[in-house]
DNA sequence: AATGAATGAGACTTCATTCAT
DNA sequence: TATGAATGAAGTCTCATTCAT
């Protein structure tokens, strides 16, 4: 019978609410002022039940990281590889990256500023060596290397200027992010611009 | 009489005090966790006095992001012109701010990431017209101007890669500080290679 | 029909489990720290269930209470009279009657330091009047009284006497429950030496 | 001036008065129902002020027993020497050891019943070499040592004595304080005739 | 200028208990 | 028979803040 997992299923509605709830709060008081009375007071229900769906404050949090950084590598992981020649397909690249992360804007903050030793555990990009243990830097490198192809460099240099890219984009949508009320437009001139530079420093 | 004067001095001197625990405390502790009390009890004073000379918690948070602001900017204009040709003096222009800033990297964490309205009002950079309003983006765009001498661009142009490069230079600095145990040569190969590559995309 | 028979042994198996996990419960967190909870989840059935089988916490204590103290009255019921001289007899009873005690200490001390009303009504002792209300007492003074046989006592005295070897006996069982890391041959010279004292005062 | 005198005895008093309360909580609920709110309840202050003169509950609980332990050592160190014979003295000593106990019940019963370990290091008696380490065992000692003057006996023996005595009086103390609504006479009774029964059972 | 004393709000958490299903 | 869901009370503790002195 469909009693057990339509039961099993509210009770995961239930723990949904509450993170997205969690989330919420989050966004409009940071990530240290969350608090289990302001999530229960926001969803009606008294504190003590949301110790009924989670362990603890801890596994909220955890909860809300991983899903986030999940959303995150889903986002990311839907730009989709184009067939174009090398220098465009890198700035499509960079510029669908750019475009995914504002479209999660919240969860890419958090979860890229996170200081927290478990999350930099996937997250940091600037070690060496990165280019096979991250995925974003992976592919960039790949993509730089195609480019490079007439004048192969070395790998180092190659993972370098990935990481370098990286970081430049990455500066830009947290900006981006920051300062909120931008305009359309301006955001879009901003990050044409920025993915143009980037590409011809490259390229030239 | 300087009996007044006296006075006021040996307030503020209390003042800088009380801020200066409390940003021992912020780097310690992180910026949520500070707290009246632990002030108090770091300058062995009780937590009342502290109302004496600040109205309340907001009021030393604040002041002590205005001091800080100050700080980065006292340290960021600490950059001394060169007299170099125009592409090396944005090289070193560029090198030179990112060495600044991550010389008091809590401090420009702090202020550079926070979404206070009251603190953007000076931080913000991305706008358009920010070459008018905000130094370090008038300083850049003057260096890229001069590169462009020979070859004159658009004042909204030049603003614009302005931003391009100061979000780029943002995103290594902060990636910087938060993946906190990175390497000394490390971050100075990337660094080097961060302006290389941005000076590239400029000269080419 | 036997199917009310067989409910009904079906619900008390189901108490007995109860009161058991509570039992283990206290033994490893102390009667003080038992919740309803802990006991569901020991016998991983949800907490609510047990309102079904008990009324409320406190009548699982009660009961517990009961079972101990029925436990302990079999435990040192089962000292069997010995056909020994008097003297060798009450020797004999007063270190069965500490060994046994021993051999139950959580649950002994639990009972005999109670000092609630429903309980003392059953371990109270030194009341006028305990030879025919308490049965430890009882036999003490029977044995007593044998002792005596040739030289009677009034039997006040009787009682005296066997309420005063009683919580001698009493004291250093708590004691040895209490000094838990005593080794064992100590405990048994102990034993051995109060129990030839009190003798010795007796027929002396 | 002695206003740094009133205020440091006005403190002092807070605290007197916030253990005194702890106490009674204790007294009626036992040491494992204390609470903060209780106490703060009963002396009608919010449960925060507590802390401003307590690190935490710990150290309400520890203060408890330390002012307890010290409160049964000056109780009980009030039993004056006599200089009668020995038999007369030990008699003396053991009643008087009971009735001191008698006027403190809830401290004693608190202390001597506890089983934390850092409170048995100071109660705990019936150790091999306890004549040495412990005080009231090592008085006992002393006496019966004095009775025994014309037939001396092992130390090991004097020792064991002592702490088989002891463990009577303790045992017929606590039972006392347990049953609480026994007569007085009844006490005096039972507490007389326990004495004639220890010591006849040396002399003999 | 400084503090001792006090508080109310709020933080996390556990608990006994109830009730509809 | 069993449980999922919910709660209100209570537990310890920290905090910003106030006020009389």
């Amino acid at each position: 019978m469909g009693t057990n997992e339509r039961k099993e299923r509210e009770r995961e509605n239930r723990r949904e609410l509450i993170l997205n709830t969690a989330e919420e709060i989050i966004a409009s008081d940071g990530i240290d002022n969350i608090s289990i009375r302001k999530i229960a007071s926001k969803i009606e229900y008294s504190p003590a039940i949301i110790y009924y769906y989670f362990k603890d404050k801890d596994e909220i949090i955890n909860s809300l990281m991983v899903k986030s950084y999940k959303r995150i590598l889903s986002t990311l992981a839907s730009v989709k590889p184009s067939d174009k020649e090398p220098k465009e397909k890198l700035k499509e690249g960079l510029k669908n990256y750019i475009v995914m992360a504002l479209s999660i804007p919240l969860e890419y903050k958090t979860i890229m500023l996170s200081s927290s030793q478990s999350i930099l555990k996937h997250t940091s990009v600037l070690f060496s060596g990165a280019a096979e243990k991250r995925e974003a830097i992976g592919i960039l490198c790949q993509q730089i290397r195609d480019i490079y192809w007439e004048n192969p460099k070395e790998e180092s240099y190659i993972e370098l200027t990935a990481q370098v890219l990286w970081s430049s984009a990455f500066g830009l949508i947290i900006r981006i992010i920051i300062e909120e009320d931008l305009n359309e437009t301006q955001k879009e001139i901003l990050i044409e611009h920025q993915v143009n530079i980037l590409i011809k420093a490259i390229v030239s």
